[in-house]
RNA sequence: GGGCGGUUAGCUCAGUGGUUAGAGCGCCUGUUUUACACACAGGAGGUCAGAGGUUCAAGUCCUCUACCGCCCA
């Protein structure tokens, strides 16, 4: 037949298509419906550095997903994609491909160098953008942003404004990281500390000749990790608690090198019990010195340059590299014999996250957020429930990173980025803040202005992505509808580098909260649970991934088994297992598919609903394995909305995967093959085609490709196919029918199913040839109608004939050498002359029964156990009665078989 | 030093108080059964890290211990 689909899946030749088509019709564009509540995301930009990596494929499909799902829910739903410019990250990139020319960005100056970088954002975004189509992500590209358009970077200077104007941006010198690399100052959160093993130094500091008159001391040791600072040392404390020093306090010491007299002072600060309780102190080069320094009024000493050499305050060490100094001191220190020892000392180091060079703490002039108002209204945000964070146990770390929070260094000595949006008077040497750019002075008129040179944290426009992206500070009609957003997910790791700096500038910006729930998910890592990495070769490239396995299998492999908040295990095992996964559901579809085009040929209209959530049936009655697939569809339809709705994803898809593998193909159309056979109505077809059109949209969020094309080809071929939505993409999530849940129908397919599979295991035990039919006899009672309804299918999928299926009461003792199974309502007789070991069957038997007493003789302890009766649920008491009950059942029948054996 | 998470089958992981703990991969046996060998059928494999406690009921809640990982300082 021509219309024929291929035997296996093959997910290249449909995905663009696909995604082409779903752009063309635009449903990835919401509608503004003021009467309905919209769900939005806004998705986390990714860096224009250059490609995505798996953790986005991880983002992209979790926020899909949740958007697929509300979509065809019927919400008006908007996914707003974008790119970020990542200052640092990206000028490090294009700074590296300009050293392969060999060439600086000093070299071109700033002019060319934005040029280029520009050129690089640029490529990468298109880049980036066509691998976020690769996709599937339904995000609304008509709304796409990058953090320095037009829109987001008037948002940027804004904000600056505003918070300036409230003295909550101010411009001030403290100790911040300052990377020798990048040559820009850090935040606290960009810093990396790795553990090292450095040295403590043990140096000697000689008191001066008065002091050491009054002391009789004639030196004090000082413990450093950075001997070459000295130069830079303005005191030396110790804690006013210790004993040891107390009679120092007050005298001067003679630095080292340098022949500088400095004071020793006594500060709360300084551990006693660190080296020798003596302390040394340089302000302009270590953050608990700085504050030292601050209370005793010392003087800073900067003694380094920008790159990290020492400069003109090092007096002989000028220009030598900071490590080289160290040397050069130590060695200078030994020959005065003022270097006492040298011991081996672990400690943990910053290291710059994106370039990691050896941080250097360095007192500087910079911009920072005076954060702690902010972070007040963004605990309360959380506190009162107006923001869930998803899994609930990072709340905790939000709360404790937002109590203790520091103010937030948003200065950088970079050239690409939001240039700060303050002008500096030459004449009266006052600030102007404005959004836009001013003429002259805001304090004496001069228009000898100059724009501050620095640029903003990237985090700082990252932080009001959810609100610039909708049209703030304007008063848009996004704003007003979509905001506040319904989700943010993201990554763990960026926590408190974007979630939380979004909330604190979320509530700041608009007086409202940014989003209403934060979604976390974690982080991946390979088949071992190893952190992926160049270093190690186990990254798995997307990219490659998708053209192995296609995109399905590679979104269902991220989310499927995994769980909120902790990180994913992927391997090529995984991976493997998904794309086996759409090829199962491809070619039950292809059998559907067949038994449809079947039917058509002897021009039988079909008459099926793939909408309802039940299938119509209208030529004669259901039979009971139609009663049974509607009823677990209709409970795998309650508990996938159920997962969704509390964002366990991973489960949902395993329970949709199981559903579909197993009771749907496994045995469904196994039952359904042998109706389709010998034409006897009721036709199996209309609960084929409505359970997989249900299935099919049960997975879409999680597969939308193979749905999709499943569905296109499957629309073809239904007479109502007019009706029918033009995507599966705007088709609505199925929901369940109770009425659907069907227990009688359970238990008896149950029955069959245990009765298929006994006959089965004992064909396999007594190895008896697969092509052979044996003889068999099932004995029941309770389902008994519903038994010999199955007989066909017992017969086929047990290779059991002749089969009688009788009434327990006609069950005859006979002396024929037979197989004995005793099942939970039935019993099956295999008689085999001869082939049976009859002394090991009935010790089998006899097996059977003794468990069924030890189980029995628990339950009834359990049920004349009074605590038991009056405490746990009726519902639960109810249920092990029933167990009980046809354990007896069961024990019984045992006892009966085993004394025909005597 | 403070906090968080983990420890469940050979491996990687689900398991959201209900009593006989699941999946994928791997392993063993068999099968060209006309949707699928990217498959089918059957099988082996777990004192749920350890110790105490709460509860009618604990892999699940609490406490402690051990080991592993992460975050913050």
């Amino acid at each position: 037949m021509s219309n024929q689909i291929p035997k296996a899946y093959e997910p290249g030749k449909i995905e663009e298509k696909w995604y082409n088509f779903w752009l063309e019709q635009g449903y990835f564009t919401p509608k503004i419906d003021p009467s309905k509540k919209p769900f939005v995301v806004i998705m986390p930009p990714p860096n224009v550095t250059g490609e995505l990596h798996l953790g986005h494929a991880l983002t992209d499909t979790l926020e899909d997903i949740m958007v697929r799902w509300h979509r065809m829910k019927g919400e008006p739903t908007l996914w707003l994609p974008g790119t970020d410019h990542a200052g640092i990250a990206t000028q490090v990139v294009v700074e590296q491909e300009l050293a392969k020319q060999g060439l600086t960005k000093n070299d071109i100056g700033r002019e060319k160098f934005l040029r280029i970088i520009w050129e690089w954002a640029n490529k990468s975004r298109r880049n980036i953008n066509s691998q976020h189509q690769m996709l599937g992500t339904s995000c609304d590209w008509t709304r796409d942003c990058f953090t320095l358009d037009e829109g987001p970077s008037r948002a940027v200077r804004t904000a600056f404004v505003r918070l300036y104007n409230k003295g909550l941006i101010y411009r001030g010198e403290r100790i911040i990281n300052w990377c020798p690399r990048c040559q820009t100052a850090l935040s606290d959160l960009e810093v990396d500390y790795k553990s090292i093993t450095g040295h403590l130094y043990y140096v000697r500091y000689p008191l001066t000749a008065d002091s050491s008159q009054l002391t009789a001391i004639r030196f004090v040791t000082v413990a450093t990790t950075r001997p070459e600072t000295l130069l830079g040392d303005t005191a030396v404390a110790v804690n006013p608690k210790d004993r040891r020093y107390e009679n120092l306090v007050g005298k001067d010491v003679i630095l080292p090198l340098v022949n500088k007299k400095i004071p020793v002072i006594a500060d709360d600060a300084v551990d006693p019990f660190f080296g020798t309780g003596v302390l040394k102190i340089t302000p302009a080069h270590d953050p608990t010195d700085f504050e030292v320094a601050e209370r005793h009024n010392l003087p800073l000493v900067n003694i380094m340059n920008l790159d990290a050499t020492m400069n003109e305050n090092a007096g002989p060490y000028v220009n030598l590299e900071r490590f080289v100094c160290r040397d050069k001191v130590v060695a200078d220190l030994k020959d005065k014999g003022l270097l006492e020892k040298i011991e081996p000392y672990p400690h943990s180091v910053g290291h710059c996250n994106r370039c990691q060079t050896m941080i250097e703490p360095k007192a500087s002039r910079q911009w920072f957020i005076r954060t702690s108002p902010l972070a007040e209204a963004a605990i309360k945000a959380v506190k009162e429930g107006d923001i869930t964070i998803v899994p609930e146990r990072f709340t905790k770390v939000y709360f404790d990173w937002m109590e203790n929070i520091r103010d937030w260094c948003i200065s950088r000595q970079l050239w690409w980025g939001h240039r700060i949006p303050v002008w500096h008077c030459q004449d009266c040497s006052k600030l102007t803040a404005s959004a836009d750019e001013p003429l002259a002075c805001e304090h004496c008129g001069s228009n000898q202005i100059v724009q501050d040179p620095d640029v903003l944290d990237t985090w700082f426009s990252s932080g009001l992505w959810t609100h610039s992206t909708l049209g703030w500070p304007d008063d848009t009609d996004d704003l007003r509808y979509f905001y506040p957003t319904s989700v943010m997910e993201t990554g763990y790791d960026i926590l408190f580098f974007w979630v939380a700096r979004m909330i604190m500038m979320g509530l700041e910006d608009t007086g409202e909260i940014p989003f209403h729930t934060v979604y976390l998910h974690g982080l991946l890592r390979d088949e071992n649970g190893e952190k992926m990495s160049k270093l190690r070769g186990n990254v798995i490239n997307p990219t490659e991934a998708i053209s192995e396995y296609g995109v399905d299998a590679l979104r269902f492999a991220l989310i499927i088994g995994s769980s909120p908040g902790n990180d994913i295990n992927l391997g090529q095992g995984r991976l493997k297992s998904s794309r086996n996964f759409a090829n199962k559901l491809w070619n039950a579809t292809r059998f559907i598919f067949q038994s449809i085009d079947a039917e058509a040929l002897k021009c039988r209209t079909l008459q099926v609903d793939v909408i309802a959530s039940e299938a119509k049936q209208t030529q004669g009655s259901r039979r009971v394995e139609d009663r049974w697939i509607h009823s677990q569809l209709n409970r795998l339809i309650i508990n996938v909305t159920k997962l969704m709705e509390d964002f366990q994803f991973g489960e949902a898809e395993q329970q949709i995967h199981d559903f579909i593998w197993s009771e749907f193909c496994d045995w469904y159309i196994e039952f359904a093959k042998i109706r389709l056979g010998n034409q006897s109505p009721p036709s199996p077809l209309p609960f084929l085609v409505n359970t997989l059109g249900i299935s099919l949209r049960l997975l879409h969020p999680s597969m939308p490709f193979i749905t999709e094309e499943l569905w296109q080809s499957l629309k073809q071929r239904l007479p109502n196919k007019s009706q029918m939505p033009a995507s599966i993409m705007i088709a609505p999530y199925p929901t369940s029918n109770e009425k659907a849940i069907d227990p009688e129908a359970e238990k008896a397919m149950d029955a069959v199913i245990e009765i298929i599979r006994s006959i089965r295991n004992a064909r396999s035990q007594y190895k008896v040839a697969p092509a052979k039919w044996i003889k068999a006899q099932v004995y029941a009672d309770n389902h008994l109608p519903y038994i010999t309804s199955q007989a066909k299918a017992i017969e086929t999928l047990a290779r059991a004939r002749p089969l009688a299926i009788l009434n327990r009461q006609e069950r005859k003792a006979g002396k024929e050498k037979a197989l004995i199974l005793v099942l939970k309502e039935a019993e099956v007789v295999l008689p085999w002359t001869g082939m049976i070991d009859q002394l090991a069957e009935k010790k089998r038997l006899i097996k059977e029964k003794e468990l069924a007493q030890a189980r029995i003789a628990q339950l009834n302890t359990r049920l004349r156990d009074n605590a038991f009766l009056t405490k746990a649920p009726p519902h639960i008491v109810e249920k092990e009665k029933q167990k009980l009950y046809l354990l007896k059942d069961k024990l019984e029948r045992l006892k009966s078989e085993l004394s025909q054996l005597d």
